[in-house]
DNA sequence: GTTCTAGAAC
DNA sequence: GTTCTAGAAC
């Protein structure tokens, strides 16, 4: 419970905002928004112009110093900081409160692939401390509501988890259904990122922090991505990434 | 993270 | 000859 004074932290090349600028948009931030049946917590429609004052993809950045976590030098125009920029835009997501924001994967690896961000700006997992459970947290179960707000997901199984060493930078935690029927599952890395340990349970991270205060990762991990392509239910092992998309079509939903 | 593509694998 | 993988990308 540190960061979430200011939903945007993300810092614009734009530079420099004058400090004569209007700091004060008092706004209310009562209570803490734990509980995401409050009204606060809003499926985000399709339609425009439904945002609020309240609308944190607005980029008035208070002149407040550096309480970011980040520490890489990254432009923001750089590919891994792609999340920074999607999460602020309305059309992307698909729900918000005043903790996170939840977006569909640009290039999902399954039927349903979300991913929950924090607005804090929490560079990775490195940076996590158990200041951060509470939102580890709400994380998981804004990824457990948005399953349930999905038609037919009872018949899909899913998994909420972290990459061990992800690319995109700005936590991220994905939820995603076990069907991983998808034209973006080219490769055995992305397999495997989801498919071996390298995928680290949120429920596993979660208690991780709460134990330890913070998180740790084995060694080896990227070796886990170049492991033989082995299927998640039936433990086959096929020999391409074509005969296992071909292979998992006999483990889908009837 | 993706795209592109050389050359390995079949 | 075609499919598929895996490494570069300034």
């Amino acid at each position: 419970m540190v960061n979430e004074l200011y939903p945007y932290i993300v810092e614009f090349e734009e530079e420099a905002k004058s400090p004569g600028l209007e700091t004060h948009k008092k706004r209310k931030r009562s209570g803490n928004g734990d509980s995401i049946e409050r009204d606060a917590a809003q499926e985000v429609e399709p339609s425009p112009g439904l945002e609020t004052g309240s609308d944190p993809s607005q980029c008035s950045v208070p002149p407040n110093k550096g309480t970011d976590t980040s520490t890489k030098k990254e432009p923001l125009g750089h590919w891994s900081q792609g999340l920074k920029i999607s999460m602020q835009d309305p059309k992307m997501q698909v729900y918000k409160d005043e903790q996170v924001v939840v977006i569909k994967d640009k290039y999902p690896k399954a039927r349903h692939h979300w991913l929950v961000l924090p607005w804090a700006s929490i560079s990775s997992l490195k940076a996590v401390t158990r200041e951060h459970l509470e939102l580890l947290k709400h994380m998981h179960t804004v990824g457990k509501k948005v399953i349930a707000d999905v038609a037919g997901s009872s018949e899909l199984r899913f998994r909420l988890g972290y990459h061990a060493i992800p690319s995109m930078s700005h936590v991220h935690l994905h939820v995603i259904s076990q069907d991983f029927d998808s034209p973006c599952l080219k490769n055995k890395k992305h397999w495997n990122s989801f498919n071996t340990e390298y995928f680290l349970e949120s429920q596993a991270v979660i208690e991780m922090v709460q134990e330890a205060g913070r998180v740790t990762v084995r060694d080896g991990m990227p070796e886990l991505l170049k492991l033989p392509l082995r299927c998640h239910e039936c433990q086959q092992i096929l020999p391409s990434v074509p005969q296992l998309k071909e292979h998992l079509r006999k483990h889908w939903p009837k």
